[in-house]
DNA sequence: TTGAAAGCGCTAACAT
DNA sequence: ATGTTAGCGCTTTCAA
């Protein structure tokens, strides 16, 4: 019978490994650590024979001994039921994480929070406190909050952030700069003609929203354009939301020929709102997105949007986070490291219309 | 400076418990453990010891020596790059499982594997070893993996299986019957008067596409509608293999008034194929999806669809892995769990075409 | 280059 | 209801 309550052979130990080689445990445990100082031929032979026994060392009872856990955290928003946009967002970092992560050995714990009720900072300390991995990673929005990172440095925790804002905090951050990728995208809409360009920001409270926002003045402004903040309004990040300011925009008297969303989901929303008041895109509407997430591709027609690189993201925060762990005294703490952007240009931004017709 | 490497405080251990509490560490251990026999007024000073130091015990020194882990690991494919669609299915299912297990102190450590290369088995059984979990959680397609599933059974291990196949192995199983969802579908189609209802499977290899094609033919066969094997394509669960595939149906002779596609993927595909034709949906063709991922709303018009409960087959699962961990004696281990699956009628599916007219 | 002894922080087994 | 002792499987420290 599957999984019967059955008592298996005794565990293998490094001592069963040590008299069977024919040495003491502790050159067995020089082997396991790959340390220096040990015969080769002595190397060769533990490693002959613990692979002979399918040996693998007891994790717990190391991390005990060495004082040191061979775990990594995650920490990141839900995003199964609602602010789903993130999800690929969230995956993509934890696969770049566990690229790393498992070539130095390390394997990872993750805990999605909830922002919503609570003290979020108490609550992923709790987490801390209850796997006690060597070092956590951070993600939006969590490493944006200052509470949060105060806290964990007060306890002497090792992170990384995944921001938006490298220079947030002083501790390590990777990230894009996002302020510059939201000005190539309005630069790249201006030089199709567009002047009266809509942008759909996200709500306030992300710091993030604020980056995009400033990197869309600063293109208008370095081109002469006015800005006109009845073009400027606040999405939710969702799909929903980004309908529902389409149509608001799309309603104007004078409405815009691009509209620049701060995320794919909310530009596929503006999308929707353009089918159903019956405006072409790109024909008499241009739209951009911001993500480069699978969503900017399933849509008609395909979203011109910025890729951010998360597997990066989480592969470089992963290596930063390991070298602040194995090697706390060499690595500058405050040192950010920043990943390239891509605009990519799809369907859905074309030139400006000729003639104002803009709705049917 | 952040994160700068301090010594900090020595960190406390149930030994300051003890003598701060003036009881025994074996007394603390007790309240820790939430044993009974312990006098309430004892325990009640523990806990506030507990609190006031901010105490946490450490969980590895836990582990060892009780020979248990507070850890349960997670397996499912790489979903970052491709197979995308599959990746709000991770993600619920992850969320499902954390919010049971949490509840029941233990926490997640995540493996996505690749299923490209290599040899599965022995791979997840590293991971195992690595991280060495009280138990695991199997996604498909390893739950599906007779040679995965045998090791581990040889190994000793713990685990339930999330799968389409509940049968498929004496070992806990938890999902939807699928083959009773598809058949559903298909009904719902011909209900609406259908008859050339295409099908488009998965790949073979995976046995949920069998499960989801023989509903259908069931279906069809209860109506005594003859199945049309040329109505019957396999996709890879892919967006482009779905469009593709709704082109090959559409250039048909007699195309069929229904295409029923066995992912939302796949059916975002066969709509974007429609499109391309100026195909009216769902005036002149029908689509059906399953699954009800985010994409299902995210496509006009927005699909009809199933809903599998990933949630819950994560939080199903999570409970019968951790009663075969905590009550091994007392658990019937080929003990299925069945979460029903839901009918999700959307815009994409109406009544059949009153004459053939299916193209532009 | 190797080994012996001590102990990481906790729980099991057996007292009392 | 509580305490004592021994040890979980490994690494550290120090000696050889």
């Amino acid at each position: 019978m599957s999984q019967a309550p059955r008592p298996g052979p005794r565990k293998l130990t490094i001592n069963d490994i040590a008299s069977e080689a024919g040495v003491s445990k502790k050159t067995v445990s020089r082997v396991i650590n790959g340390e220096k100082y040990v015969n080769e031929e002595t190397r060769a032979k533990v490693i002959e024979v613990m692979a002979a026994l399918h040996f693998s060392p007891n994790p717990q009872a190391r991390s005990l001994a060495a004082r040191r856990s061979f775990l990594l955290g995650m920490v990141y928003p839900r995003v199964a039921a609602s602010f789903s946009d993130f999800m690929p967002y969230v995956v993509g970092v934890q696969e770049g994480v566990l690229s790393y992560c498992r070539a130095k050995g390390y394997e990872l714990v993750v805990h999605p929070c909830d922002y919503e009720h609570a003290d979020v900072a108490s609550e992923i300390d709790a987490f801390l406190k209850r796997a006690e991995p060597a070092g956590v990673v951070l993600l939006p929005p969590a490493s944006e909050f200052t509470d949060v990172l105060d806290l964990l440095d007060r306890n002497g925790r090792k992170f990384v952030r995944i921001s938006q804002q490298l220079d947030g905090h002083p501790s390590p951050g990777v990230g894009c700069d996002v302020r510059k990728a939201t000005e190539a995208m309005t630069v790249h809409l201006i030089g199709l003609g567009h002047r009266r360009i809509a942008f759909v920001g996200g709500q306030t409270s992300f710091s993030q929203s604020e980056a995009r926002r400033s990197g869309y003045r600063d293109a208008l402004a370095r081109y002469g354009i006015p800005v006109d903040d009845t073009l400027i309004v606040k999405g939710l990040w969702s799909f929903d939301s980004g309908k529902e300011q389409g149509h608001h925009l799309l309603a104007m008297n004078e409405p815009p020929t691009a509209i620049f969303a701060s995320s794919d989901e909310m530009a596929a929303g503006v999308l929707m709102a353009a089918h159903e008041r019956g405006i072409d895109v790109p024909g008499a509407l241009s739209v951009a997105g911001f993500n480069d997430m699978p969503i900017a591709t399933r849509v008609w027609p395909p979203l011109t949007t910025i890729r951010q690189p998360v597997y990066d993201f989480g592969r470089v925060a992963a290596e930063a986070l390991i070298e602040l762990i194995e090697d706390p005294v060499g690595t500058q703490p405050g040192v950010n490291r920043a990943v390239p952007f891509e605009l990519i240009s799809r369907a859905s931004v074309g030139p400006v219309p000729r003639v104002g017709v803009t709705s049917a």
